[in-house]
DNA sequence: GCGACAG
DNA sequence: ATCTTGTCGC
């Protein structure tokens, strides 16, 4: 039973993304960003929302925050929140970004101490229709460092599917291999990474705030230990987990 | 009508 | 996002 939103609010969203694009920073900020090792990096944050099987409006929310370069878990928040947007591709942040945001104020009112350097977010950042994706979204409404990591390729401003693009795809022989998302304009939006050397297809980074699409693509790389970064596995794996012990059965 | 459609 | 066991390969 899908209501399609009224098309006005889809316009005042759009709006929204317009104005806030503006305040996308995507250049590297901060110093480790600049070392070869990334020295002075001692915490990545990953977040991701589950949700159970027949339901689309509760779901768990999940901040986890990992040492770098270990990954191991230093932090972990689980909690069930209401969603009210619908999903909409090119408007997920406004279904998703209240939550991951609340996340992150819960860590720096409980535990500023812990907060992470740079998060790790499940879908696009500039590599988005008007470039302002999630990444993009929750990074600037959180002032923090955004990676934006896609798993799946989202076809948007001349990039497609092709078979140049799976030619390219086929290029990449080993981990951090990886080619450019180039939008019809010329700007790079966002590049294709071969994230293991087992992994053959590649996970599609883009930059959400406050780092440039190169850092993105390496610490991406340097996060993970399969095809997708570490952060964002862990975030997934235990929210997951939490319905599981939570919700047993759910549905059926 | 057909294809696209991050999560 | 979620539906889902086994299976092919190293």
């Amino acid at each position: 039973m899908f209501v399609p939103p009224g098309e006005d609010l889809v316009n005042q969203w759009e709006s929204e993304q317009a104005r806030l694009r503006l305040q996308v920073m995507e250049e590297d900020t901060e110093d480790w960003q600049r070392s070869p090792d990334f020295s002075g990096l001692e915490r990545v944050g990953g977040v991701d929302l589950s949700f159970i099987k027949g339901d689309d409006v509760n779901a768990c929310a999940q901040l986890v925050v990992l040492s770098y370069p270990d990954m191991e878990v230093l932090y972990e928040d689980s909690q069930m929140v209401t969603l009210t947007a619908p999903y909409i591709a090119g408007f997920l942040a406004f279904r998703e970004t209240p939550f991951l945001l609340e996340a992150l104020q819960r860590l720096e009112r409980n535990q500023p101490k812990l907060l992470p350097q740079v998060v790790f977010v499940d879908g696009n950042g500039l590599f988005h229709y008007r470039e302002f994706g999630l990444a993009c979204h929750l990074g600037v409404l959180s002032g923090m460092p955004c990676v934006g990591v896609a798993k799946n390729l989202l076809q948007v401003q001349g990039v497609n599917k092709s078979e140049e693009h799976q030619l390219q795809i086929s290029a990449l022989q080993k981990g951090g291999d990886s080619f450019p998302l180039t939008a019809a304009s010329g700007k790079v939006l966002g590049k294709a990474l071969r994230s293991s050397d087992k992994s053959s297809k590649p996970v599609y980074v883009s930059v959400g705030h406050k780092i440039s699409v190169d850092t993105a693509v390496r610490l991406t790389h340097s996060c993970c230990h399969y095809r997708v970064p570490e952060p964002i596995r862990q975030a997934d794996y235990r929210s997951r987990e939490y319905l599981r012990i939570h919700f047993p059965g759910a549905d059926t």
